[in-house]
DNA sequence: ACCTCGACCTGGGCGC
DNA sequence: TGCGCCCAGGTCGAGG
């Protein structure tokens, strides 16, 4: 699930192709995607700008098109992957160990599972395939982007400078909700999801089911501190969280061996040697350590 | 106003 | 072999 490595890694693959290339039309397959418009306005829209900038918010993908601005949200399986009509289509998917995911490798020829292709002037594309259809499209004028109820909804992007102890602190402070559901809430920081929070409580020592607002000044400030480094080492490998996962360009990348609690249910902690435990908190599954978590 | 929970989706894995 | 069930989870609306 593209959590805000997955995301950024994405980003970062687009924009090597993206900007200054002009498109040509869209093919909007699941119209459902489109939040804001329909497939019409959304295509009438888009033909013939041209891509100037691939920026990323939390896990909001932007596409800036001049005047224009296309948020994708990946939701659970969305993939967006440039392909080349003078590259080789691969067509081949593995499934990560981890997750259970599907995952293209490289650049692959649209099937029943790709919903929007943005094609451009020079023959290349822009595809978006997404098993779970959990996916989201919106469109904006440049002007209307920044006050997009999309953006504004969103808390501190751990990589921005709005992103400071206090904001966490009084973020955290105010809700009774457990430290795991108020860190999955986007408003609260963004960018974080189910394999992250594990990762981040693991590394603070705190259990996931806490109260938020119990958390002593102490823990908060280690899980501040945390949320980056976590974050920016699975940039480095890639952004990757899943062995298999690609990026824009179709290459490989490896962040699961450097995950310490996430999917490591049953099997000894990297700390204390222990048996990592699993529950349930905010409906959602959590991996934790009962030794060194509290 | 705050919070919880189910719905949305598909496909892989597992039990029978 | 195959069927049915459960699970994965980001987001949001409904309901408490």
């Amino acid at each position: 699930m593209p959590e805000l490595p997955e995301v950024e890694t994405i980003r970062r693959g687009l924009e090597k192709y993206l900007p200054g290339r002009k498109i040509s039309g869209a093919e909007i397959r699941l119209p459902k995607l489109l939040i804001n418009c329909n497939a019409d306005e959304f295509s009438d829209a888009v033909s013939g700008c041209s891509f100037t900038a691939v920026r990323r918010v939390g896990k909001i993908l932007i596409l800036d098109c001049g005047a224009l601005c296309i948020f994708v949200r990946l939701g659970m399986t969305g993939q967006l992957t440039f392909r080349n009509p003078e590259t080789e289509d691969s067509n081949k998917f593995s499934i990560s160990p981890l997750t259970g995911l599907q995952r293209a490798q490289g650049q692959f020829a649209p099937d029943k599972h790709t919903h929007i292709i943005m094609h451009n002037s020079d023959g290349t594309s822009l595809c978006y395939r997404d098993i779970r259809q959990f996916g989201r499209w919106y469109l904006y004028s440049a002007e209307e982007a920044a006050a997009s109820p999309e953006l504004k909804a969103l808390g501190p992007d751990p990589f921005s400078p709005d992103y400071t102890l206090e904001r966490l602190r009084t973020g955290l402070k105010k809700t009774r909700r457990a430290v795991k559901t108020a860190l999955l809430d986007q408003s609260v920081v963004c960018g974080l999801g189910n394999i992250y929070v594990d990762e981040v409580l693991f590394a603070s020592g705190i259990r996931p089911d806490r109260p938020a607002s119990s958390l002593s000044d102490d823990e908060t400030e280690a899980v501040f501190s945390n949320i980056v480094p976590i974050l920016q080492s699975s940039i480095d490998n890639r952004g990757t969280t899943f062995s298999d996962y690609r990026d824009a360009d179709g290459s490989k990348g490896d962040n699961a061996a450097s995950l310490k609690a996430y999917g490591r249910y049953g099997r000894p902690c990297t700390v204390c040697g222990g048996e990592m435990l699993r529950m349930s908190v905010g409906g959602r599954t959590s991996t934790w350590c009962p030794v060194c978590q509290h």
